[in-house]
DNA sequence: AATAATTACTAACGCGCGTTAATAGTTGCT
DNA sequence: AGCAACTATTAACGCGCGTTAGTAATTATT
């Protein structure tokens, strides 16, 4: 084990002084050097095969060159979250260009506050970035007046919070759109997540703005409550068939819950899009190659990933930006999984005697 | 912007010295500290809302409370894994429980030795993990000697760093005996990832191996090389399809590219198990959620991660550990997706006649 | 030739904390 | 009372680096 090279060995092997390596090393040009000795140094660093101790560094300049990426979620669920790696990607890529590292946390609930306290007084990171946080994180106040940057991918009303999100709202509208234009006028839907998340009460509300532009009734009957995985889709799409409603089409607002409603159906001996149409939301990479191929809203969580990490970079620069949210746009991408109502809907069978009123509703708009 | 708190204003609030402080707040138990003494110092840090700063703690302890997971592969295949939600999952858990937190790298090919003399000696972290590193890495040579602890997640072979891996060849070697004792003889396999990949090579010796050990002859022809992501799943199965080779039954050796060839198969009209048994390896939460739902090798991320943490743990305390690598067992997981052979076995239909006396070899045995 | 301005470099301090060696204060024993 | 053995606390140093204020050497200006 032999002993750790400082930036005072480097001086020594070049012949000058441990300031001239640092002016040296880190480009200050507000001090001329002249080039040899530029160049001494540089040679002396890497025989040695110096490398600035990180701890040291960033305590002298008070910059830890990295950022925290805080996921408010548990471990069960992170494990089964296909967007993810599509966020991690986005971020280690741009964050490599400015070698800076990327710090995961994760926070326990009820312990937020805590933790963000923990994690920006501590300055163990220069910025944050809060994904997918709950609209009732008693955290997000403190965060206000935190003392590094703060960017958050999702939107909270009433935050001063700087953030990046998809128009979870308007997207949601154009895929119940999308299957209202193809005839369906029973139209469940499920939810990604709990609603106390924020994407999840938007995109929800997208269901109901749409279905009301249309002049079709709301009906809370209709909605079911999803967990992010694909055990609670498979779930909550079985609640559904076994309730009394009828419906010939589901919104599920994320595609990993809606291949869960797709078991289910399977299950159920019905038929995607015979029997029901189905249009998710996100575009993760299973959505084309699942049989049949998904009907959903891409969205480019590489995308949003650095456009966080752009305003984060902003921020932590100290230059303003007009505007606290950054909006980022989708794009309906229709496949396999809706079709226009009654190409072959035999999803009457069920119990068609005893809901033939409603029945008529589905078909008859 | 108020100025940071300091352990000094602890001191000063509670009256003592930051000796004490620190003594306190870091339960040293070496120098006995009064009880009260000790309560006044905690509540004044309570009061004050002191965070000791983590550069400092670092640069003073020469611990970082960090520990790295490098990841050997570009962004773009990141974002389509659905493993390392998992494996994050797993160690996120681990870590919290020892309030550490975990630095996320990304290594770009042919900047690996970079990169890790960088992480270690610039001391960012004190301990790291390896996720699927290559065998050809030109960095693991310097590894071997880093003055940090590292745990490689995959086996390396003649290499003297310490791993932790699943059974690779035992585990796809029972996966192939599956599909043999369901009557398959015509196997093909499509690996997980390209060879140079550790676990890759592995699985296709077991693929090997078993058929060896029934008296099988290999074909080269048979086996194709994905490259982690859904879509080359799509593509290898799409091209054993279009050779002239015939075949009941293929051996995916990953889930997620397995779901790949879900797809080329119900492109190309062939239906699993009917026409082509599947067996998987992984078991993602989606194998039990496709239809068929896929028989699959069962791999825990989080038993791995786990596993990883603790070996790296122990590694960190010094205390050497017997062996060089744990192995963790694998239980093969039978689903819909495979199906004795000859069940309804219409595979022969394309091509029949110029592959007739293949075909013998594929029913007859 | 004398002074000012510029260039090239360095000594020394501070970042906030852990930790050792030393110092008062207290109790136990003969 | 007198010495030893603890107990409770602190002064002071070092971790490795960035950075300001300052010095010495060279060049430009009057």
């Amino acid at each position: 084990m032999s002993r750790r090279v400082t930036s005072q060995d480097v001086a020594d092997l070049a012949g000058v002084s441990r300031t001239t390596v640092s002016f040296v090393l880190n480009n200050v040009h507000r001090f001329s050097i002249r080039p040899e000795t530029a160049e001494k140094v540089r040679l002396a660093a890497q025989e040695l095969g110096y490398y600035p101790n990180a701890s040291a560094k960033a305590l002298a300049s008070n910059q830890t060159k990295n950022i925290g990426l805080i996921i408010s979620r548990a471990p069960q669920y992170v494990a089964s979250d296909p967007f993810l790696p599509q966020i991690l990607s986005g971020l280690l890529d741009a964050l490599k260009q400015n070698s800076q590292g990327l710090l995961l946390e994760w926070v326990e609930p009820g312990q937020q506050l805590q933790t963000y306290l923990e994690l920006t007084r501590a300055h163990h990171i220069d910025g944050m970035i809060l994904m997918t946080p709950r609209l009732d994180d008693p955290g997000l106040r403190a965060l206000e007046e935190a003392d590094i940057p703060v960017v958050v991918m999702g939107y909270i009303p009433g935050s001063s919070l700087h953030s990046v999100d998809v128009d979870n709202l308007t997207s949601a509208e154009a895929a119940v759109n999308h299957l209202i234009g193809l005839g369906h006028r029973c139209i469940a839907c499920i939810t990604n997540a709990p609603l106390p998340y924020s994407s999840a009460i938007q995109r929800l509300d997208g269901y109901k703005s749409a279905l009301q532009k249309a002049g079709i009734e709301f009906k809370p009957e209709l909605v079911r409550e999803a967990d992010f995985d694909i055990k609670s889709g498979h779930q909550q799409m079985k609640s559904l068939l076994q309730s009394d409603q009828e419906f010939t089409a589901v919104f599920v607002a994320s595609d990993n819950v809606a291949l869960g409603a797709y078991s289910a159906l399977s299950e159920a001996g019905l038929s995607i899009p015979d029997d029901i149409s189905i249009v998710g939301f996100d575009d993760i990479p299973m959505a084309s190659f699942v049989t049949p191929t998904l009907t959903t809203v891409a969205v480019s969580g590489q995308e949003i990933a650095i456009e966080s990490y752009n305003l984060l970079t902003r921020l932590m620069r100290g230059d303003l930006p007009e505007s606290r949210s950054v909006t980022l746009p989708t794009r309906l991408i229709p496949r396999e999984s809706s079709r226009e109502i009654g190409r072959r809907g035999k999803r009457g069978e069920r119990g068609a005697e005893k809901t033939s009123a409603k029945f008529v509703s589905c078909f008859n708009d």
